[in-house]
DNA sequence: GTACCGCTAGACAGACCTGTCTTTCTTTGT
DNA sequence: ACAAAGAAAGACAGGTCTGTCTAGCGGTAC
């Protein structure tokens, strides 16, 4: 009743991939030793080097993963799922944001943290570039079903909304997604056809 | 004709400071070894030991004087002076860092930076977390004098707009400083008394 | 003039990190 | 039955990092 080699791979691939999306996300990149990462995962460190070539793809698929979890699985999903029309549904991202910075062990945004920690030139923050423009586009896609002018433009503003109020709330801010709503709130106004 | 001592002495923690100064705020601290700031700034590592016992202590020193370079003697000084009024010294912070996020080399804010890099409960990272509330002490302070409702307050969504914007521009976002002008422009009319 | 103090130069220890390799075991496919 | 393939456990090499230490040099103070 032992589990296939295919479900072995599979299993050993999720058990690095869960503890690199823990580690990485937690304390960031270079802070987390690969030994780590083994160590949590239950893998010996050959699996992890023939899934993994380096550890540069393991962080990229840290983001891929991160991307799915929390960008699309959280953010996205939760925000969608309080409000009814789009406008609702933009501004509960910052109801979601606020459940979120009150959390236990509130990590921060990776994208963010990695873009900063390795630099725009390294693969891996190139990759955050791209993940960072992806949560622009749903932005940007509820602006257009709202109706609202220059979806994207838009999308760029209140973006500088998001991160912000995730910096302040790294800071310790326990209100900064209220306030980064009331200024969401505002921008609508000033983007309506 | 050469150097007394004590100008020695300073010469050397000059250089090391700046050396530092260059290194930390352009790639960030665990990248910088501290044979680089060697290096860099010409001095026996004995000299650096002797005058920061520890790297977290060059780090510390490090912030401290970004805080004079650029909060006080850059972001400040040259706002104060493109504005005559505490609103126009306000509004003139963006117009600030739209030439900061187009000159070359661009940092992004190493309070910002850091803080994530270490962490909050590292002691750079707290340090960090006191120099940006010094930048709002900044900007408490022109809203006092413009007359704006709850000054505090008031900084705390302000600085998610500096901060936010800071975080585009180094995504590349070339007109992050204009969408957050505007964005602050629509806040103060907001706490106008 | 002599004792002192800070600087330079660089070797060194000890820890850690990435990535490779060996060995043994288990399961699958034929 | 037996080859192939993947996983576990961990030793190992080569590099990097922080921080200590030794040795010598030049200027200062008394």
């Amino acid at each position: 009743m032992t589990v296939s080699p295919a479900d072995d791979a599979t299993a050993a691939r999720g058990r690095i991939l869960d503890a690199a999306y823990d580690l990485f996300a937690q304390r960031g990149i270079r802070a987390v030793g690969i030994d780590e990462v083994i160590a949590q995962s239950k893998v010996a460190k050959a699996t992890l080097y023939r899934h993994f070539p380096s550890k540069d793809d393991l962080v990229l698929a840290f983001l891929k993963n991160r991307e799915q979890r929390w960008t699309f699985g959280f953010v996205e999903a939760e925000s969608r799922s309080r409000g009814t029309t789009p406008e609702e549904q933009l501004l509960a991202i910052f109801d979601v944001f606020h459940d979120w910075f009150h959390g236990a062990g509130f990590e921060a945004c990776s994208f963010i943290n990695v873009l900063l920690e390795m630099g725009p030139d390294h693969p891996a923050g190139a990759a955050c570039v791209k993940h960072l423009a992806n949560i622009r586009g749903v932005v940007a896609g509820r602006a257009r079903d709202a109706g609202l002018r220059e979806p994207d433009e838009f999308a760029r503003s209140w973006h500088i909304l998001m991160k912000g109020s995730i910096i302040s709330a790294a800071e310790g801010d326990t209100k900064a997604a209220r306030r980064a709503k009331e200024m969401a709130s505002a921008l609508i106004e000033q983007y309506r056809a």
